[in-house]
DNA sequence: GTCTATAGGGTGATAGAC
DNA sequence: GTCTATCACCCTATAGAC
């Protein structure tokens, strides 16, 4: 339980905007679920989409530092050869995974926000997103062509990039994907959705080239 | 140009869901869009999620009888020897790609809002999509074990997901990632959108086991 | 830092005239 | 089928007392 204001704020925050999005979401519901003061929200924060901002950026800050930590880790240890697909995937998907199943298991799970932090419209969410992402993207782009130095770079970006919508879409309609599945599948295993991710973008990332 | 009524409004609520999302599209802006009167809306459609459910399905229910046929077709053509992956990933995603590009053509782009569907909140979004993708996703699933005798049906569940999100992600997010990608890539070539596509899903599908 | 009160405007839906 | 007018309510943001 957070005591203080500007903590219960985004951790009520958090809550409503993966459950309703963020534009459904009023002040009115965050203060009230947090049981402060309408006005606090614009005195700790300047306007709503500060807000979102911060919901976002208190998730994806450490998750995107892990992914680097992890990647100059794997990097390190093979400087002369070209390092596994694999290893790559994991350092890309793991960070997010347990960030996303961390958040389950202590009440705020965040799994739709995930999905929607690409495809929420809105100028600022957009802009933020997109220099965060940047050096990501670089470092991975990088990382497998040196992985799989055949694949042309613009195809790499291209897959890359189908790599990050299996893991989004995953998590955004986790709810709908598992009704479908009529109980084949199930969202709630860190190391399973790993395993199911890894194997399916690994084989995508070596595929003919179109 | 539509002239009547009912199409119009559906027409401008397709263009400004698109573009700003569900909830954040007041049925004002939209009869202002159309130049229709605001009471036309409730008459013709019950209420905004009524409208909602109909500006999608008008565009899904052609796609989805379009997959099935041309899957169908396949299946014909191979009645005693697996089915090629890749002419199934073709009927998969062909139709949701022409359907999209034909959309930016026309100057009513609703490449944001097949991103959208599976992840804005709403039991109604969500009840409708699951019933109208559930015989595609039976079908499909069905076919790809055809193809790929050896891969469990829970791994070809998982898979067809990750075909899902891959194109969902890329369309919903396609700004993003072209600005992310500084040139590299664009996203406004059927035939090349659809190679990409198959040539990272079709490894995917045949990924070695987790 | 926290509160009340309120400004100024938007929201979906509908009643009832034409 | 189409319009005007309106109901009842919700919204973000802020001024100003404590």
């Amino acid at each position: 339980m957070p005591s203080d204001t500007k903590d219960r704020i985004l951790d009520s925050a958090e809550i409503l905007f993966a459950q309703n999005g963020f534009s459904a979401t009023s002040l009115r519901a965050i203060t009230d679920h947090a049981d402060v003061n309408l006005a606090s929200v614009n005195y700790h924060f300047q306007s709503k989409d500060a807000l979102v901002q911060a919901v976002l950026m208190r998730r994806l800050n450490p998750v995107n530092q892990r992914r680097l930590e992890m990647l100059n880790a794997i990097l390190q240890r093979f400087p002369a050869s070209p390092p596994p697909v694999e290893e790559i995937l994991e350092a890309f998907y793991r960070p997010v995974v347990e960030e996303v199943m961390k958040s389950q298991r202590e009440g705020r799970p965040i799994m739709p926000l995930i999905g929607r932090i690409f495809i929420e419209p809105g100028e600022l969410v957009a802009s933020q997103v997109r220099s965060l992402m940047s050096q990501v993207v670089t470092a991975f782009v990088d990382a497998f062509h040196l992985a799989l130095p055949q694949v042309p770079p613009a195809v790499l970006f291209w897959r890359l990039q189908f790599a990050v919508g299996m893991m989004s879409h995953t998590f955004a309609a986790a709810p709908l994907i598992e009704g479908l599945s009529r109980g084949r599948i199930r969202i709630n295993d860190t190391e399973e959705v790993l395993r199911q991710l890894i194997a399916f973008a690994a084989g995508g990332l070596r595929g003919a080239m179109p």
